[in-house]
DNA sequence: CTAAGGGTTAAAGTTTACTTTAAGTCAAGA
DNA sequence: TCTTGACTTAAAGTAAACTTTAACCCTTAG
């Protein structure tokens, strides 16, 4: 078994399809050396960038952002754990926040009834933004009869 | 001042942009009639009809489904607040399943130190998937040294 | 009456994250 | 050697949810 996989075993063990593969290639977010005929080969530690990318992802993320914090790795030798580590600084207060904004939105639901939208600009509910506001200021309103 | 209102003023009373109601027309999610020269002319029950929108798509649902709820009001009367009551049943739990996958994933980062990655297609991490398999199995790990 | 401001349309453009297609090349076993 | 399956590329396609553009019409205040 060689230490460099091609791209099918890639896809293989990541479960990623080969095409979306190529595709974070393209966009810098994986890197592959070339052998004979042209054909990728990957150090194996792709696999381990590619986790990254999907809870990155799953985090909210966008490819961008992912391919800017894969920037902040030292590029001279293999990511340590600490490396990595200091990429996922900041998630768990993302997550959060989300979690957070959903939080509001489901007690805005329950509590929702009598509801006058009189002001559909500034209703919490209708409106995504700022969890402070969000939470901030008691029940908001959905409907009304 | 008119009972029925130009997209203009529900553009403005919304805060959509009024492509997007235009749009939402098209879609079928709102309607207008016309007035004198072809311009559209709104109910004011729009705005609630874009409220419920706007809800609906912070809720996580697609504008398609969205279309589809909105078609089970009555096509007779002007909905009461059971018609929209009764829409919106089902989206706490929603909303709770989210709040669940969120969690799971910030449960895992935060002990997630000395993973081997080893599968990286059963990963419940970098896998979004099904509530119960994330949560279920303990703490789940993302990257090690 | 006329100019400004808002409204109309269809069609094309935008963004994200990919997939699909087409046409061709490479690698490995029988 | 041949054949099969995996690989290559660039370019176009997809999906969602809109926005932008261009060319035109309507309404209203002065």
């Amino acid at each position: 078994m060689e230490d460099l996989l091609t791209i099918g075993q890639v896809a293989e063990r990541s479960g990623l399809a080969a095409s979306a593969i190529r595709f974070y290639e393209q966009r810098g977010l994986v890197h592959a050396e070339r052998g004979s005929g042209g054909q990728r080969r990957f150090r194996r530690d792709v696999l381990r960038r590619i986790a990254f990318i999907r809870i990155a992802q799953r985090v909210g993320l966008s490819l961008d952002e992912i391919a800017s914090a894969l920037a902040g790795l030292p590029p001279d030798r293999a990511p340590n754990r600490q490396d990595w580590q200091r990429l996922t600084r900041g998630w768990g207060r993302r997550i959060d926040e989300r979690i957070a904004v959903l939080e509001a939105l489901r007690g805005g639901l329950t509590s929702c009834i009598g509801c006058g939208c009189l002001s559909l600009r500034t209703c919490a509910l209708s409106n995504p933004g700022d969890v402070a506001s969000t939470l901030g200021a008691g029940p908001r309103y959905l409907l009304e009869d």
